[in-house]
DNA sequence: TTGCTCCTCACGTCACGTGAGGTGGC
DNA sequence: TTGCTCCTCACGTCACGTGAGGTGGC
């Protein structure tokens, strides 16, 4: 079940730094070399791995991931929802300016000054 | 009118690495120091900076603001506006993935590397 | 011998944040 | 003298990307 370090990155189309990177950080550990010293990882390794990448996906650091509390795993998501939420309305946010530009006129210093004050209060 | 850079710090509500930053970045330049070594900014300086963190605002790089041809902005608005819909896609496939695991199961390893598979087809 | 793959180490990216250590009289 | 503010320089953050230089026989 074992594979190195490259059959892995082949298999799941990630770079070899992605991995080296979950490793460094402490997320996963190789079990080993082979006899030509390519690293080895073992399937539990592998499963991280994917776990990994997944809640990468989901918008998670590597740090949160690393703090992930299975046991309340449903808190956690909740609170990651709301904060997606918020990103969102800040993408629509900016979504609406960009069309009042593209549809108008480019505001002026004085104007921008007034959107980042407003910006700033929310 | 010219404005040293604690004073444009506390109007803008900016850190002085936020305008120390645009400096180093090539963008605005400081036209000297006054008479007690402080860092001076003119007028036109002030208002790159405003203009600066409302294209930041935007989702526009430090990059991407240096090399803003001005005379074309709404070609690059759009490219932006496109650019900020598929981030909002992104956000949203997240969001309904979080809900889906809030209201029912965990996936296991296997389930999550399909979920992969199809995030890198899209 | 020539390719090809693998390895480690180090620096770069991005837009700042956070000290560290020193200056000067608002 | 003690605060307070200002200055510059350097390292840290985040998750990798991109070489640089060296090894070994799938």
């Amino acid at each position: 079940m074992n594979q190195t370090l490259s059959q892995i990155c082949k298999e799941l189309k990630l770079s070899r730094k992605v991995i080296q990177g979950y490793e460094k950080h402490g997320l996963i550990r190789s079990c080993g070399k082979d006899r030509y010293g390519h690293l080895v990882y073992d399937r539990k390794s592998i499963e991280r791995i994917i776990e990994i990448r997944f809640y990468q996906k989901l918008g998670f650091s590597l740090k949160e991931i690393r703090e992930l509390d299975m046991d309340d795993l449903k808190t956690v998501l909740k609170e990651k929802k709301e904060e997606i939420l918020r990103e969102k309305r800040s993408l629509e946010k900016r979504l609406s300016m960009i069309e009042s530009m593209i549809n108008g006129e480019i505001p002026d210093p004085e104007t921008m000054r007034n959107v980042l004050k407003e910006e700033s209060v929310e």
